[in-house]
Order: structure tokens, then C-alpha cells, then sequence
RNA sequence: GGCCUGUUCGUCUAGGGGUUAGGACACGUCCCUUUCACGGAUGAAACACGGGUUCGAUUCCCGUACAGGCUACCA
């Protein structure tokens, strides 16, 4: 039988990077196997569902290259993939269940519930205490009936049967074993007649026929109820295999990843850029902070899974390739933002300048530079070993688009004397007719210039290249100085003379 | 509180009854370079604790501690 698997999230904001990643190890186990990876949304809440937050979570996984086989979105025969369109299969399977003795009807309200935690400490909807509620258990069939005919709400819950040893074997974790006294009668579907999480799940799974569930680890407590479900309905047989990820945890202190991180630590925990209706709900993401769709999944995967051997830079296809479930580790991991940076780095120094002048170019458009394919070509050349996210081409590279803002003037200062001045001065004039004007030649001539007059190159250079760019860090002086142009280069060397020959 | 899951350098991790406990990020030093980076070399840095089992445990078992998750008509 050929491997299904499926992302299931739910619409109620920004998808979490945590998220990415559940998605990414799902899409690497469904090619590795040539089998299917699908979406599913799960928006079955009606009170969390945020507008555009499907939208986010499709152009989110497109972002990252991690392109569906079916889902809304991208269609498939399994459809629909949105459980809120789904919502009349749930309620007929929802009774089979009741028929068949593994649920029930249950009448207590939302606040009679709620009372009896209050004064209850550790009160829960189980097979020990809903002998006591009003539910289809304990009220006798015409009373049921009753309820029903006259149109009171209800919910339907799972049926827990006593004395009962739930077995779990995760691919993950092993054998995990679970006591039904432990585990309570949820509800499967709520009185406004939607399933929840727990029954749209089992049902969507076993009709898209999903064969492996690769989910986070918060839902290993209810796998036992979602066992329980897959017995009920008689499905055991093709009841799909579970794998419980490591969560991605907080990058410092206690607790896993949340949205509030990324501003708290000022760090992108999104994949896009997330606007939400209020201030608070902003948060910004790794597309916009100029990392690579690459880096990210190559960084992700990492967090949490390790290949047999030590190479730590893969293509999504080598990912698919050295991909295997049995590699990935239990115990949760730290969001390193550092280790995030230095595979972005790593993917910038390796692209060609073709390639990064392509994402270049937006960045230098909206600053208002005007400038040609082939010099954003030459920025790229000039800039990719030094920096560690895109914008930094047309931030930190600043004046390889505009005129020098600020003169390192400390360093002009310390190196500042009349022989030095006299050489600007001279150099201002003659660096444009060194032919050709080619970097290793004009190096050549320059030091051989200076040395004619009695400096050291340490004297010159230096200020050579705050003439140029401002600062004393940047690409080779005499490479910037071709990438500007002669004209360019001779102009700035004017301007450099005039403000501190006085 | 109850249930479930974890615990190797600061971080991500490899390993697994006998190893100089390996790699990567970050950090230090040096080399390259008259800048900043890149690159290269090198250094410091870890098996949570206590009991077993064993000739021998970081590795297996039990307990403790700590951490995480779940405990909603949320997912």
C-alpha cells in the first residue's frame, strides 16, 4: 500500500515554524517512500478561525518549496480537504459510534461542567464519574428521546471502556503503554455539530487513507483516545502508524517555541511575514528577514533529525534521500537562531551571482537604486562572503548603490599627515587613467605609486577604501574600485580630498 | 495533582557495555589577508544524580531530580 501522509493544521494564525518543520518531515517521508503528502485543514473551531491564515499556511508551504500532492489548494480525489466542508460525513459516523456502544449522548452543559471543576479539583468526564451526568448512560431511553425531540443540546462522547490497556507503538518512541482509566470520555462532536479534533481526524485519516501520522508531541496523550476511535469503528486494520515529533523549544528559559518569541528575542519564528488585525498580532518572518527558502529547510531539518553521517548542507532532494524516521531524536530542541544565520551564510556564499542578482533586485528596487542585472551580478560577487542575510547586499553594501553617507573619520584621522594628503591629492587626479582598469593593475600601479613617494601601502590603502566605501570593512579596495567605475571611483576619491585636505 | 515523554559540550547532535566520547554552531588563539569577511589550523567545553546488573557502565534495569507535553464542547 502506498504511503499517504498528511499536514494538518489549523487556521487560527500564522503558521508556527514548528509547523514548517512537522510539514517538512512529512513531505521527506512521503517522497522517500513515493508516496503522497497532503493538506488538510482542520478548521473545525469556529471561534479560533483567523481570516487568512489558510492563505498563509498555502503560500507559507510554497515559500519553502513543499508543494502538496492534494489539499486544499491543490486539489486530489480525497476531497474535500477542509473539514468545515466535511462537516455531514462527521455526524453519521459520529452515531455509528453510538450504535455500536463506543459513544453516547451527553446533556451537561458547558456551565454545569465547568461548575463541577470549579469545585472539584481534578474533575474530568470519565468513566467513573459520568455515571453521575446527564447522558444517554444514565437517563433512560425515553428521556433521551425527549431531549433529542425537543431539540436540546448535546454533545457525543467516546465511550471509555474500564480495565482496558491502550498500546501505542510510535515509530519515534517506541512502545507506549496507556491505562483507559486514565483516559476521559471526550467529546467527539460538539453541540453545534461539528466534530472535534480528535473524531474529524480518525475519520478524515481513514478515508484519505493516510497510512502514517507524523504529528508533534503534544499529541501523544491523545493518540490513546484516537486508538480507542480507530477500534470503535472497526478500522485497526488500517489504522495508520504513529510518529510523535520532539517539540522545538524557546531559545532560552523554559517551555517550547511561541509566537511571542520572536519578538522577544528579536528573531523570526514564522516563515512569512504575519499581520494580524491588531498591533500585537504582527510578527515578522524568515522570507522577510532575507533568509533563503533553502536555509531554512536545511536548518529545520537538522532541529531535530540527523543524517548517518555528519553532513550538515542538504538539497531538499538529498533530505528526501537520507531522510528516515529512525533518525530522529526524542528529546526536544532549542531554537538556535545562530545556527539558523549560519546556514543562510552558507547558502548565500554557495549561489551563484546570476541567481542571487535575481533576489537582489527587489531589495536594491525598493531602496530606488536603478542599476543593471550585470552590476547587481558584480554586487553579488563583491558582497556574498560577508553577509548573512540578502538585505545586507543593499544595507551594509550601501554605497555600491549611493554615494558614502559617513566617513570612518577616526581612522581618517590616525592616518591622516601631508604626505598622505599629497598622494590624495595626486591619486585624485591619475587613478582614472591607470589603463586598463583592472583591479590587480591598478593595485600594482597604486603601491607602486606610493612607494615612489616614500609611504607605505598600510598608509594608503586604508584610506583609500574609506574614500570609497565610508568604512574599513567591505570587499577589496581595488575590486570596488572596478565595480564602481573610473568615473565613480574619481569622484569619490574628489570628494574624500575635499573634506579633509583643510 | 494525575497521566505520558524526555535528559551526552552553552546550543544542535553522533555514539553505545571496554572509545583519547566524534561532528557542527557560538566562543578563544594562530595562519591567510595592510580592511571586514571567507577559508585553514588549533583550544576550551558534555555522558543529571543515586542504586543495581556486570570483570567492566555514559551505554542495560530501577529510583530520584530536573525538563517538556497533555489533562477544554482548542487544535
Amino acid at each position: 500500500m502506498s504511503v499517504r501522509v498528511r499536514f494538518a493544521p489549523s487556521p487560527t494564525g500564522a503558521l508556527h515554524i514548528g509547523g514548517v518543520r512537522t510539514a517538512l518531515y512529512n513531505y521527506l517521508f512521503a517522497r522517500k517512500h513515493g508516496g503522497q503528502f497532503l493538506l488538510r485543514i482542520e478548521d473545525t473551531d469556529q471561534n479560533r478561525f483567523v481570516p487568512g491564515a489558510e492563505d498563509y499556511i498555502i503560500e507559507a508551504l510554497k515559500w519553502v518549496g513543499l508543494i502538496p500532492d492534494e489539499g486544499v489548494g491543490f486539489g486530489g480525489d480525497y476531497g474535500p480537504y477542509r473539514q468545515s466542508d466535511r462537516k455531514a460525513i462527521y455526524l453519521d459516523y459520529a452515531l455509528q459510534l453510538v450504535e455500536r456502544g463506543h459513544a453516547y449522548y451527553a446533556f451537561d452543559t458547558p456551565e454545569a461542567l465547568e461548575a463541577r471543576r470549579e469545585s472539584e479539583d481534578n474533575f474530568t468526564y470519565n468513566q467513573f464519574t459520568r455515571t453521575g451526568l446527564s447522558n444517554s448512560l444514565t437517563l433512560s431511553a425515553e428521556a433521551v428521546q425527549q431531549h433529542l425531540d425537543a431539540g436540546l443540546p448535546y454533545v457525543i462522547r467516546l465511550k471509555v471502556a474500564p480495565n482496558q490497556e491502550i498500546r501505542i507503538h510510535d515509530l519515534i518512541r517506541g512502545e507506549v503503554v496507556f491505562q483507559s482509566a486514565d483516559v476521559d470520555d471526550k467529546v467527539l462532536l460538539k453541540a453545534d455539530g461539528m466534530p472535534t479534533y480528535h473524531l474529524a481526524n480518525i475519520i478524515d485519516d481513514h478515508l484519505m487513507k493516510i497510512t502514517h501520522v507524523i504529528r508533534g508531541e503534544e499529541w501523544l496523550p491523545s493518540t490513546a483516545h484516537h486508538v480507542l476511535l480507530y477500534q470503535g469503528f472497526g478500522w485497526e486494520d488500517t489504522m495508520p502508524q504513529f510518529a510523535h515529533l520532539p517539540l522545538i523549544m524557546k531559545p532560552v528559559g523554559n517551555g517550547k517555541l511561541s509566537k511571542r518569541d520572536g519578538a522577544k528575542f528579536g528573531m523570526p519564528v514564522f516563515p512569512l511575514n504575519w499581520e494580524g488585525a491588531t498591533e500585537e498580532d504582527h510578527f515578522p518572518g524568515f522570507r522577510e528577514a532575507g533568509f533563503l527558502p533553502e536555509a531554512v529547510v536545511n536548518f529545520l531539518a537538522l532541529l531535530g533529525w540527523h543524517p548517518e553521517n555528519d553532513q550538515e548542507i542538504f538539497t531538499l532532494e538529498q533530505l528526501v534521500e537520507a531522510f528516515s524516521v529512525g533518525h530522529i531524536s526524542k528529546s526536544g530542541a532549542r531554537f538556535d537562531y545562530e545556527k539558523a544565520k549560519w546556514f543562510n551564510q552558507k547558502y548565500i556564499q554557495a549561489m551563484d551571482a546570476a541567481t542571487l542578482a535575481t533576489h537582489i533586485q527587489p531589495l536594491a528596487e525598493a531602496k530606488g537604486y536603478e542599476v543593471s542585472v550585470e552590476y547587481l551580478q558584480q554586487v553579488a560577487v563583491l558582497m556574498k562572503e560577508r553577509v548573512t542575510f540578502l538585505p545586507d547586499f543593499v544595507e551594509q553594501g550601501y554605497y555600491l548603490f549611493e554615494p558614502v553617507r559617513t566617513y570612518d573619520s577616526e581612522t581618517v584621522q590616525k592616518k591622516w599627515s601631508e604626505t598622505v594628503a599629497g598622494i590624495f591629492v595626486e591619486l585624485q587626479s591619475s587613478l582614472g587613467n591607470i589603463v586598463p582598469f583592472e583591479s590587480a593593475n591598478l593595485e600594482e600601479k597604486v603601491k607602486q605609486f606610493v612607494q615612489e613617494k616614500g609611504a607605505k601601502p598600510g598608509d594608503v590603502l586604508p584610506l583609500l577604501r574609506i574614500a570609497l566605501a565610508g568604512t574599513m570593512k567591505g570587499p577589496a579596495v581595488f575590486d570596488m574600485a572596478v565595480a564602481l567605475g573610473s568615473a565613480e571611483t574619481m569622484g569619490r576619491l574628489k570628494r574624500f580630498v575635499e573634506t579633509f585636505n583643510k
